[in-house]
RNA sequence: CGGGGCGUGGCGCAGCCUGGUAGCGCACACGCUUGGGGUGCGUGUGGUCGCCGGUUCAAAUCCGGCCGCCCCGACCA
């Protein structure tokens, strides 16, 4: 399905010296300028993130890929914690007839749901779904648990696998079957319920931004682009290098709709029956292709420090024999120093390959930071710290082995407000205003994504649908809390708006 | 489902036109060498050429059928 090697050899220019050529891509992946989606799948191939797996639409995650979704979802886990949910577990096979209940779910997910027919060699008398989304499930069994307004609210959280049936896959940014965490609650009243979704949109935003140093913007989504079966949308919507905008997380307010459909009921303080309002929030192993995307240059992933599975490598050097043993001895004693104070550090010891090939090696894994120590720094007390965010001899520098501690600390620190800044200055750089239509449509017509587009929109579904028809951008989020604007001409039609939209094309 | 393309060691490809029993690069293993930015050399492992059938003394190669995959389109939080 996906091509292991991009097409871009394929599509050279008939000159071009494939002898040449061929020997340097062993070595390098495709430059990102000249083909944005075969750098990306190079860099998750090579950095050994992930691999194909022999089902259509579905990867593996190779340890060094999975670590990053470890160590990111400890943190979200723990945050989630502070908001009150608990961690709880639902059945991977839904009966069918549940996706039935709600009218526009079970309209959004039944084209990329599978069905499960047999089990234990015959076929089943209700037919199975695998769950693309837990709400079914969730709330047959809340309209069980919940009787009274004093069991509100109930608010639980689940990491799980999902399953939906997409026609057109990529690793991490829409595969077939993929790894989440979905939350979903019931309160008593619509403005808890409204609450607790813009404190969980706030949450992910905040997240995202702090811990894998990728900007957002975080708004609402139009009512085409709801989730089915949801009152509202909120969403945190990045932007790629390419100019493609990619969703990283939704939180939805879903009033009473599922409550109704799965008769959920609970007596109020004055002793009368109501339904609890309800919300659904998630995020998924799609972060991972964010954080590919965001940060990854033509020498491979550059991680955040904050989720890479390794923080530190050090690479000891030496020529003659005679020299290995100091120098291993005091990388070794720096490696063991580090991961005293809490970092994961890696130290590589590997014969027969050079220094540079190490170099190399894990500049393309994305680690944060390397420290070099070679016989002239052993002599020197010192070691040369290499940062993966500043290319080249300009990302060196010397660091006395006394402070070495204090120093990396800081520097990853410095690294991970580096990363965020030059993503942020990648997206603003991209990002435009538009207050003309054909102006808008000259940009999104140009070779590449098209940027953010921030625009003001009247609001009206004929002139979104006319935007996505005839510039392939929809609608990504239209930001909270703008002051109202009097003076505001919706792009399409020039009736009054009262409030900007960012459009863009998207993953 | 419509249009286009491709199936040959793990990966990328050549060989096919003009049949003679498979080759190159990378990767991998071993040895020496090298080591502060992807060292160099040597030796070696690995393939019923997508599948089935036909033609022929002989098929990766020619003929027929089938299967699979990829790209574009349709579709899609």
């Amino acid at each position: 399905m996906y091509l292991r090697e991009p097409l871009t050899q394929l599509l050279a220019s008939p000159d071009t010296i494939f002898s040449m050529a061929d020997k340097m891509d062993e070595k390098k992946v495709t430059p990102r300028s000249q083909d944005f989606a075969a750098w990306y799948n190079d860099l998750i191939i090579r950095a050994e993130l992930a691999d194909y797996s022999p089902v259509r639409g579905c990867i593996v995650f190779r340890p060094d890929g999975f670590a990053i979704w470890e160590n990111l979802r400890d943190e979200l886990d723990r945050r989630i914690r502070q908001t009150g949910a608990r961690n709880a577990y639902f059945p991977l096979f839904i009966p069918q007839s549940f996706l039935k209940k709600e009218a526009e779910h079970v309209e959004g997910f039944a084209p990329e749901v599978a069905v499960v027919t047999h089990g234990g060699g015959k076929q089943l008398e209700e037919p199975l779904i695998v769950r693309p989304t837990s709400e079914t499930i969730i709330n047959h069994m809340f309209a069980q648990w919940i009787h009274s307004y004093r069991d509100l609210p109930l608010m639980i959280n689940q990491w799980c696998n999902v399953v939906r049936w997409e026609m057109r896959t990529r690793p991490f940014l829409r595969t077939a079957e993929f790894l989440w965490q979905e939350g979903h609650t019931a309160h008593a009243t619509r403005q808890e319920a409204e609450h607790e979704t813009l404190l969980m949109l706030e949450v992910y935003r905040s997240f995202v931004e702090d811990f894998l140093a990728i900007p957002l913007i975080a708004g609402r989504k139009s009512a085409a682009e709801r989730f089915p079966g949801a009152e509202q949308t909120y969403t945190i919507e990045s932007l790629m290098p390419d100019g493609r905008a990619l969703q990283c997380g939704t939180s939805h307010y879903l009033g009473q709709n599922f409550a109704k459909a799965f008769d959920i009921r609970f007596l109020d303080e004055n002793n009368e029956l109501q339904h609890p309002h309800q919300t659904s929030w998630g995020v998924s192993t799609r972060l991972l292709g964010a954080i590919v995307m965001s940060h990854g240059d033509d020498q491979g992933l550059r991680l955040p420090p904050s989720v890479a599975s390794t923080q530190v490598v050090i690479v000891p050097i030496w020529r003659k024999a005679g020299e290995t043993a100091k120098v291993l001895s005091v990388a070794r004693d720096l490696a063991g120093k580090l991961t005293d104070a809490g970092l994961r550090v890696k130290n590589d010891e590997r014969e027969g390959v050079t220094p540079g090939f190490k170099f190399n090696d894990w500049e393309m894994r994305g680690v944060p930071l390397r420290l070099e120590i070679g016989p002239r720094d052993v002599a020197a007390g010192e070691v040369v710290a290499a940062r993966r965010d500043i290319p080249g001899p300009p990302g060196k520098s010397k660091v006395q082995l006394a402070e070495i501690v204090t120093s990396v600390r800081a520097m990853l620190g410095q690294i991970q407000a580096n990363l965020y800044r030059q993503a942020k200055a990648q997206v603003d750089s991209n990002t435009r205003q538009f207050d003309d239509y054909a102006q808008l449509r000259a940009q999104m017509e140009d070779e590449g994504g098209g940027g953010f587009a921030e625009l003001y929109w009247c609001g009206n579904a004929r002139c979104e649908t006319r935007i996505r028809e005839e510039t392939r951008a929809t609608c990504r989020a239209i930001p909270l809390n703008q002051s109202p604007d009097q003076n505001g001409r919706c792009i399409v039609c020039r009736e009054p708006a009262a409030e900007r939209a960012f459009f863009a094309k998207a993953y």
